[in-house]
RNA sequence: GGGCCCGUAGUUCAGUGGUUAGAACGAGCCGCUCAUAACGGUUAUGUCGCAGGUUCGAGUCCUGCCGGGCCUACCA
């Protein structure tokens, strides 16, 4: 029998951007969840990948004297970079300019056309040139000039019109709430959700999704004028995937996927526009969207014109890679904004990591090399606090499943550390040192259980920090082949020989920066 | 303009209407010495934004106000 699938994604991120904190921070928290459900035994495929049409993209390769293909493929690599540098591991990168997308967006084109689900109208408003954007009339105003402007840019809009397609969303508004209502976990965080619904209640115009303004697009099928809107043609992706529009291809038995993950911003998209085109082409719809929220940088917006914008792999450079993965993940509830601090990911560093975690691991590990020669020590009769730490550390597998099954990376982590927590007052309380003179085998047996603590404390980090665990679990000699959930009950075999212990977590000492 | 959320220790936040309001970090003190000067124990700090109201009892429910955020705009 085949495993229950998980299928995950990220957006697909626009070519037009360098990569950031906010396109490491999604692809992060999906990275965790893949690499979660694929020890916990799943079929995962996750995927992620670039968005690549578009009239600004068209104008952006002709400045730079490109064809626009050349000028994507050259620009989308710096998102592959970033899922090596960060150590992403999705199973698939899919770029909307793939031969097998064009296929997909036309074929899902004309199952909304034969649905009677588009139209042929006109598309006009207020148009921006200098913004190449269409404002509604409510985002105008009109200056003492008697000219007039949009509101948020300042720009000055003319009045254009142009034909274009329309997908019939205002019909699909109750059948939308009426999904939003039988499927309550279809969007998090519970925020997000109500927003969206008081969206829809609201009232949904028809949607333009097509444009004829510039080329760079997939071309809406049997009028060639029109390339097909730039949403419709980036959401498509996540069946292209799964091969759509044929349903024997192998990969299609991921869809529905089990997770859209997105930011807050693009939200709509992914929650009213997303399903109403899939239940309009008679396909399944996702299971869940979740939209977590933006990092501001030391309390301030961040923005490319204040130049305050976060690198994600400098950060990695300076404080390392999987410390960085740690400190996004647990320093903020997941779907709240949260605010980047230097002096905050250095306290987790320094306070989670070095002290709490890598230190538990050295200080026992130490014991271990020094006074069993260097092999799993021997486990004796089990006293009740042996037990009471087993068990803790036993029971995390259920607690970090259930949470990571509502995104909530930080309760994880925090459970996690509780564990970790009550390891190192174990270590006191029991004072293995001590131990060595009065009673050796009972020494062994404290070691024993702390080693096997780290051991299931460590196999439940992976996911976050995969480097650093290896090395733990290396440490160990726990085998490569039982570091997955099935093996989260095999416990250290005593007489196993230990490699001689490292730390794995250095402090960040603030010195180190003036060196720079 | 409408709607939603938030305002609790120095900081970040938990707190199904029910005893003396909690945790983590930070601070003070004590202990330990295996360890990455790490670890453990312990102490302290609060007009629970403001003002009313409901209740035997309100951080928790209601109303108004102040402050902050988000969504959306002739509309729920």
């Amino acid at each position: 029998m085949s495993s229950r699938t998980y299928y995950i994604t990220t957006p697909i991120y626009y070519v037009n951007d360098v990569p950031h904190i906010g396109h490491a921070y999604t692809s992060l928290a999906c990275d965790v969840l893949a690499r979660f459900m694929r020890l916990d035994g799943r079929d995962v495929h996750f995927l992620t990948g670039t968005d690549e049409h578009g009239q600004k993209i068209e104008k952006a390769a002709a400045a730079a004297g490109m064809a626009p293909q050349a000028f994507t493929d050259k620009v989308s690599q710096s998102f592959r970079d970033l899922v090596v540098a960060m150590n992403y591991s999705p199973d698939n990168f899919i770029r909307t300019t793939e031969p097998r997308h064009y296929a997909a967006c036309q074929a899902l084109w004309e199952k909304l056309v034969a649905a009677g689900d588009i139209y042929l109208g006109k598309y006009a408003g207020w148009y921006s040139v200098r913004d190449e954007t269409y404002f509604v009339e409510g985002e105008t105003e009109v200056g003492p000039d008697n000219k007039r402007r949009a509101i948020s840019t300042g720009a000055e809009v003319e009045w254009v019109e142009e034909p274009s397609y329309f997908f019939k969303l205002s019909a699909w508004a109750d059948r939308l709430l009426t999904f939003y209502e039988k499927n309550p976990d279809f969007i998090g965080p519970e925020s997000r959700r109500n927003e969206v619904i008081s969206f829809v209640k609201g009232g949904l115009q028809d949607l333009s999704v097509s444009r004829t303004s510039f080329s760079w697009g997939v071309p809406v099928p049997g009028d060639s004028k029109h390339i097909m809107y730039v949403w419709l043609d980036a959401l498509t992706n996540y069946i292209t995937e799964c091969g759509y529009p044929d349903t024997n291809n192998p990969l299609w038995k991921y869809w529905p996927a089990d997770l859209h993950m997105v930011g807050k911003d693009i939200i709509r998209f992914h929650c009213v526009f997303w399903p109403a085109f899939l239940m309009a082409a008679g396909l399944a719809l996702p299971k869940r969207v979740f939209a977590h929220g933006w990092w501001t940088n030391e309390g301030q917006k961040i923005s490319k014109s204040l130049g305050n914008v976060i690198d994600p792999i400098e950060l990695a450079k300076t404080y390392g890679l999987d410390p960085v993965r740690y400190f996004l993940l647990r320093e903020v509830p997941f779907g709240n904004d949260g605010d980047f601090q230097r002096r905050a990911l250095i306290g987790r560093l320094n306070g989670d990591l070095a002290n709490a975690y890598g230190n538990l691991c050295q200080r026992v590990l130490s014991i271990v090399g020094k006074s069993c020669e260097g092999k799993v020590p021997a486990k004796g009769p089990l006293q009740a606090a042996d037990n009471a730490l087993l068990d803790r550390a036993h029971g995390l597998l259920a607690i970090v499943r259930m949470e990571l099954d509502e995104q909530a990376f930080h309760r994880a982590l925090a459970a996690i550390w509780e564990v970790i927590a009550d390891a190192n007052r174990y270590v006191d309380a029991q004072a293995p040192w001590a131990l060595a003179k009065t009673d050796p085998a009972r020494r062994d047996t404290v070691l024993w259980v702390l080693a096997e603590t780290i051991r299931r404390v460590t196999l439940l980090v992976q996911p976050f920090m995969p480097d650093s665990t290896a090395k733990i679990l290396d440490q160990l000699a726990v085998p490569t082949d039982s570091r997955t959930f099935a093996a989260f009950d095999r416990e250290l075999r005593p007489g196993t020989t230990l490699p001689k212990p490292q730390g794995v977590f250095p402090r960040f000492v603030e010195a180190a920066k003036a060196e720079n």
